[in-house]
Parts: structure tokens; C-alpha cells; sequence
DNA sequence: GCCAGGATCGTCT
DNA sequence: GACGATCCTGGCG
């Protein structure tokens, strides 16, 4: 665990507003912080509407319609029935994309996540996409939440302490598996909810 | 330590 | 009525 203390300013409207790829290779060492805990941020997964592992790949529903918005703004959503995945919308508006955040090394609210987390290992606390919400109190209530001004934030990356990235394939899909859209830090690989490649 | 299986429900066909 | 962008438990050795 590092200390927590030297995150950058909040990530703004233009920094979601690009490829989902670009934002989930950078999002990598920034800082996620939900009511007073979270952290660094060390592993990401890419979605983007032309491919079928992708939500929006249906076109708009209401449940998509979040993805088609514009950039910035929280898609919670319920997987199997038990896991609140959290993910950021990214592009343009009237582009249906984002980027799942898997897992974070927590650095901050420490006694926070063990109350929602109890007798869990460090290393447990928010290695996965459905860990990391339960550890932060995230659920589908902040679906649709404004992460450039609301009770959700995305802090830069320090300059001292860049990332190691690496991409590789994503995790727990059937479709369009072979693209090589997850990223990992590989500076943190104790953290990730699976080896990196 | 590893692996197999079950939990559980919103969304879309 | 089927299917998940997952996690946890229990059995085995």
C-alpha cells in the first residue's frame, strides 16, 4: 500500500471525450475516489459499440442510452444478479463506448472498504470489477452520475509514479475475446484481479 | 492450492 | 425464458 496523499486535480469532461483504447490506457495510475475511499486505479477494460462484447453494440435501449451520452458520466449495471460493475462513459456524444474499471490498489478510506469488506486479505479488497464496487459503496444508484462533478471523482496520474502498461485480452467475455483491449499496470501486479497478457 | 459449481436478477428475444 | 464485462464456497489432497 502507498500513501495517498499526492493525486493530481479532477480529470475533466475532455479527458473522457476520446477512444475508449486511449482513455483506458491512461486512466491507468489515476486516482478513483467514491465518499472518502478508493485508489489508484491499475486495471482497465475497453468497450466500444462496433464489437458484440460491447453493451451498446444493441444500439440504444434505455439501459444503453447512458453510453451513448456524453463523456464523463457513470454506467453502473447488475452482473448476474449479484455485481455491480462501475464504468466510465468515454467519446463523443452520440458514440456508444466505455471503460470498465477492474481493480485498484485502495490507498485511501482504508477503514472504510474493511467495514464493507470484512476479513478480507489487502490484497482481496478491490482486485475485480465486483469487489472494488462493493469495496467503494458504489451500486446502480450512481448509474448515470456525473464523475466530472458529482460524489464519484477521477483524480491524475502523479508525475513520480507513472504506470507500466500493458494490454492484453479482455476477461470474462465470449465475444470479440481476442482483442487486446485490457490494461494492466504492470507496477502494481500485486493489486490486479489477473496476470497481465 | 486448485477446480467445479452455484448464487441471483435486469435486460432483451 | 435465456443469458451474462463475477465472486465465493466447499471438496479434495
Amino acid at each position: 500500500l502507498t500513501p495517498g496523499a499526492d493525486r493530481g486535480p479532477r480529470l475533466g469532461r475532455d479527458f473522457f471525450g476520446r477512444d475508449p483504447t486511449a482513455v483506458a490506457a491512461d486512466l491507468l495510475g489515476c486516482t478513483l475516489s467514491a465518499r472518502g475511499a478508493g485508489g489508484r486505479i491499475v486495471e482497465t477494460e475497453a468497450y466500444h459499440e462496433g464489437e458484440p462484447a460491447c453493451h451498446a453494440y444493441v444500439g440504444r435501449t434505455e439501459r444503453t442510452e447512458v453510453l451513448y451520452g456524453p463523456p464523463g458520466f457513470a454506467y453502473v449495471y447488475l452482473s448476474y444478479g449479484i455485481h455491480q460493475l462501475f464504468n466510465v462513459v468515454t467519446g463523443g456524444e452520440g458514440h456508444g463506448a466505455a471503460v470498465l474499471i477492474r481493480a485498484l490498489e485502495p490507498d485511501h478510506g482504508l477503514e472504510r472498504i474493511r467495514e464493507r469488506r470484512p476479513g478480507r486479505p489487502e490484497r482481496e479488497l478491490c482486485s475485480g470489477p465486483g469487489r472494488l464496487t462493493r469495496a467503494l459503496g458504489i451500486s446502480a444508484a450512481d448509474n448515470r452520475l456525473d464523475l466530472c462533478g458529482g460524489a464519484i471523482s477521477i483524480h491524475a496520474r502523479p508525475e513520480a509514479d507513472p504506470p507500466r502498461a500493458l494490454a492484453g485480452p479482455r476477461i470474462g467475455i465470449s465475444k470479440a475475446a481476442d482483442l487486446p483491449w485490457r490494461y494492466c499496470d504492470a507496477s502494481r501486479s500485486e493489486w490486479l484481479s489477473a496476470a497481465p497478457g
